[in-house]
DNA sequence: TATCAAGTGGGAAAAAGTGGGAAACAGGTG
DNA sequence: CACCTGTTTCCCACTTTTTCCCACTTGATA
């Protein structure tokens, strides 16, 4: 599983390097994509097949019918890339990947269950906060939607 | 899998090359058709041959039947074009369909799953933070209905 | 303090993308 | 039917980007 915080430098040829931790789980190649809040999902492949599997566009219809499905598709994949790893653990994260998430010389990886986050480390320190301060009531609200 | 976005020029000559990275895939032949929301799309054979079976008489009921259908399928299938993709990786856009989607100099080349599009890359621009913006919400809906 | 591992940086080789000339082809015309 | 003209195709060459490899730095450890 794949948990902890991690601040990395994005070198001039837009490289990252995985922290040694993560790279058991994450194997030799990667998919990145755009994530929600502003940030980047990178996934094993194992994981990437299953969220690509439930969101793509299910065998029975045509995807591109649905203007919907379209544009959620043209966003999750038309900004996905697969990306291998490095001999030394490194990744390459293409520029619009990187504009994306507005990620400069420097980004925070998150170990977040079984995928990595990428954040603009600035940005990652306010959602912290925030996300720390609302804890508690989302544990109440996450709870009882189970029931 | 296609996944992922380049910008790739049209010369003098109407060729565009395909990236690297999707030509085992796509194989020596694709077919181009004018797509949804201003784009091309560019289809393996053997994708094209499932959506037209799709959009075609298909399983159920005669597509000429239906006015609908018949004027969708006489824009898709009338202005398709299949294309060899030349010996170094790329394909000829015919004029006709540059113009379908406003293409000048140059094309975003987008992975969409199973199919290419190609873009007027400032359209693609445009689309792009608008997906973004509805990421969120989409994810939400489609999500929910898969469920 | 010597050593090792993790992370960072950079140079050289290889690959990808681009552009253009010449051969091949088609189509029209005298 | 030969000829001319314009288009398409094929091939080669250049430029830029990417990849691969090696080396340095830092910090932790024995």
């Amino acid at each position: 599983m794949l948990i902890g915080e991690y601040t990395h430098t994005i070198d001039s040829k837009n490289r990252m390097s995985l922290p040694v931790k993560f790279r058991k789980v994450l194997g030799k190649i990667v998919i990145i994509t755009p994530g929600l809040d502003n940030c980047l999902f990178v996934f094993t492949l194992a994981e990437w097949s299953k969220v690509s599997k439930k969101l793509g566009s299910g065998d029975e219809e045509l995807s591109f019918l649905k203007s919907d499905q379209r544009t959620f598709n043209r966003n999750m994949f038309g900004q996905a890339v697969d990306v291998e790893v490095d001999s030394i653990g490194r990744i390459l994260i293409p520029d619009f990947l990187k504009e994306l998430a507005d990620l400069k010389n420097t980004g925070a990886i998150i170990g977040v269950q079984d995928r990595l986050e990428i954040w603009n480390d600035k940005v990652w320190q306010e959602y912290k906060k925030m996300a720390g301060k609302q804890a508690e009531s989302l544990a109440e609200k996450l709870g009882g939607q189970k029931e």
